[in-house]
DNA sequence: TAGATTGTTAATCGATTAACAATC
DNA sequence: TAGATTGTTAATCGATTAACAATC
């Protein structure tokens, strides 16, 4: 099964299952089956199998999988198994919430730096990080090796945040501005947008 | 078309298209084809078209669709039409920063009460709106009519205000908490999580 | 051994894309 | 009329689910 092309709905599932096989762990449990984590998750369990399946065989046949060796594997797959550095732009009170995920985000992603446009912000102290002038971004990306952007600045601005993220080297982006933004092919753009979740929540009412 | 099952997809595209085409209005671009459409926010105009038609004949053969007529029929089937009153329990960093979005939900969407369980955030003002306690919850969202819940409050809090949420008689519900919460299947949940887009963004760094 | 559960193939379901007649 | 673009059907593609042999 290695070697196949992955599909983005997989991708966004692991996450999932590691957030659900940690809580396994805080409560002891060492074993689950893709029947416990499909019940828990609303998924089908043969997709839980499928999923796992793509990246090599987690499980065991008549038993389930090992909470701890599965949140060992799925971490490899999606790269946590080392710490990826992250630098976040815009210091207003989303920035800030964003870097107190740092918690959350435990060793393997960590906000490193963050930058803001505005004099009066450089200074301030943010969860022990000091906000630095959006002149540094580009040095400070290299400096810290920062792989991953996060923009978190008013809608005008976010274009060219995300130009100078990619001057600076970014591997991926993760805009929070609700407004759409071009960038190379090559650059991953992920976007979480709270005005469109908003929206496409209201349909569903009655 | 009308009466069809639409699928999750196609509702998550049209605050995209909404957002897009608000756009156009503010350049004064008075009509748009499936292909620019299409070409802006890489995606299929067959698709774009397919997608429209599920509610009705919105464009015109040989020319296009009419912006604003657009934006009025999008904004119909969204529910967007009127105003959807929202609360938000956990005055954080967070809360505060969604509640600053106002702006950008434009009237369609407000949110209208903000509560949180510590007695030191009570009566604090963010962007005209008065901090009240948790308790007043179930009274303020029968008195305001909302109808839709957003939930930023730590973790471990979540599932306990999702639940009164719920008893207050909430329709809709929008979790930032990373933590899975389980609701009753007519309430419609949608998870807007950081934790988990940072990490599927990981998986595609080399 | 009997029961449980995986990994995987085959079947199903649904979503995207191509193609084109209708028509502005 | 010629060119453009819709709405819609048919074709394709991909993702989910069912089923089951393998095996712990």
């Amino acid at each position: 099964m290695k070697n196949m092309k992955i599909s983005e709905a997989v991708v966004r599932r692991l996450p999932i299952y590691l957030r659900y096989l940690n809580e396994l762990t805080m409560k002891s449990i060492t074993t689950v089956s893709s029947q416990d984590l499909g019940h828990k998750l609303d998924l089908n369990p043969a997709q839980i199998r499928k999923d796992l399946a793509y990246f090599g065989e987690f499980g065991k046949k008549g038993i389930g999988y090992d909470v701890a060796y599965l949140i060992e594997k799925i971490q490899q797959i999606l790269k946590l198994d080392r710490q990826i550095p992250v630098a976040l732009v815009g210091a207003g009170n989303l920035g800030r919430a964003l870097c107190n995920y740092n918690t959350y985000l435990k060793d393997q992603m960590k906000i490193v730096a963050v930058f803001d446009a505005s004099p009066q912000k450089i200074g301030e102290t943010i969860n022990n990080l000091t906000v630095q002038p959006i002149e540094e971004l580009k040095d400070a990306v290299t400096r810290l090796g920062v792989r991953i952007g996060i923009i978190t600045v008013p809608a005008i601005e976010a274009q060219n945040v995300a130009n100078q993220f990619i001057h600076a080297g970014i591997e991926a982006l993760l805009n929070f501005a609700p407004v759409i933004i071009k960038v190379p092919s090559e650059i991953r753009l992920h976007h979480a947008d709270f005005t469109t979740e908003l929206q496409s929540l209201a349909y569903y009412l009655d």
